[in-house]
DNA sequence: TTCTTGTCACCTAGGTGTTAATAT
DNA sequence: ATATTAACACCTAGGTGACAAGAA
């Protein structure tokens, strides 16, 4: 079984429509599946996002395979798996083994974990041997440049990185933000997401 | 068959003695054999190092294995083998997997490269699976501070995280410093050195 | 006296949103 | 009008030797 890292963090900006930037720049794998066969479009004056027409033509499939795959069963559960080396790009020709998407398109990370089967005939338990978890409060919608304010806004509070935009005392946040606010997180924006980590059976 | 990367900057550092600092901070892997049973003591009137003593006694003997391993022979051919994530450290009961040193005593790293043989009885071909390879100009005295000044200076000019501590011109060192100067390096000091590479057989 | 440790300024390397310019 | 790109200042994270203080 596996649950979600900073599920409190990640509902947060669901709620906001979570978006991730697309820059030049999840054996245990993450996917990103575009779930809607549409374009999106941002409504400034509504503050929310609206179907805009028919899906680009589908990227190229790729596959982000967690730098530590394969490990055995216990090397997992030793620690969180974190996905904080995943980037992703709208260029079609990126070399650099980055997840392409389409910008203004909106996507669901899957995280798929294998059982290396040994026996010579695995191909025929592929089935069993892959599983697949989805944690609906993980979509998003790719972008070149933030569209909701408040995305920017909570990305800002909650990624260290960001911190020399913020405006209050960065010591008085995770205190003033709201009550039972999150503290600061380790890495987390700019399609740099902690996606899942793994629960004693 | 393996070469030894940067080999012009390892003579020039063996000529003067080279040294490593331990901090409380080489399947392919390394490991560091102490080739003299006996403690090292600087003599600064003469700029040399001289025998004082007996070796303390042996430190745990560690291995540092290559993050990368185990891999395939083809990956390994595929770019240069650094050990620049390798620390060395004079802590006893470290718990961190660095290698511990006897400070002020002399080390040899020994490269090692073994063939993971997929055969039940592989225990009988470990002798030939197992190859060793020594660069006699890659050994350094274990120091917790620089004793020779001129490796100090070597260790300055040659390392760009110490780029602060230079005097001259950065830019015009590769070609001022003196005729036929290599070049600066990516990665190489505070027992953080690039030791093979293959090469093609 | 000799050796070791901790703190510091100074770097490399790379992750942030901003902004202005550009492309569609 | 909308979407994208590249350069930028500002961060985190961590690798350097210098230096002062401490330990053996």
């Amino acid at each position: 079984s596996v649950q979600l890292e900073m599920k409190a963090l990640w509902d947060e900006f669901n709620q906001l429509g979570t978006e991730m930037i697309v820059t030049k720049a999840l054996w245990v794998h993450l996917h990103m599946h575009n779930p809607a066969p549409c374009r999106s479009r941002y409504a400034f004056h509504s503050s929310s996002w609206l179907v805009a027409g028919k899906a680009d033509p589908a990227t190229p499939g790729r596959v982000h395979y967690h730098p530590d795959s394969p490990a055995k069963g216990a090397q997992w559960m030793k620690q969180i798996v974190s996905f904080d080396k995943l980037k992703l790009t709208n260029n079609l020709l990126d070399d650099n083994g980055h997840i392409i998407l389409n910008s203004m398109h909106r996507y669901q990370p899957r995280f798929h974990v294998v059982y290396v089967d040994p026996r010579k005939d695995s191909e025929k338990y592929a089935e069993e041997n892959f599983k697949t978890f989805v944690f609906e409060e993980t979509r998003f919608t790719a972008v070149t440049a933030y569209q909701n304010h408040r995305i920017t806004q909570l990305k800002i509070a909650s990624n260290p990185f960001a911190k020399g935009f913020r405006d209050c005392d960065p010591e008085d946040w995770p205190r003033n933000h709201r009550p039972g606010a999150l503290p600061l997180m380790s890495a987390f924006a700019r399609s740099r997401n902690p996606v899942a980590s793994p629960t004693q059976p």
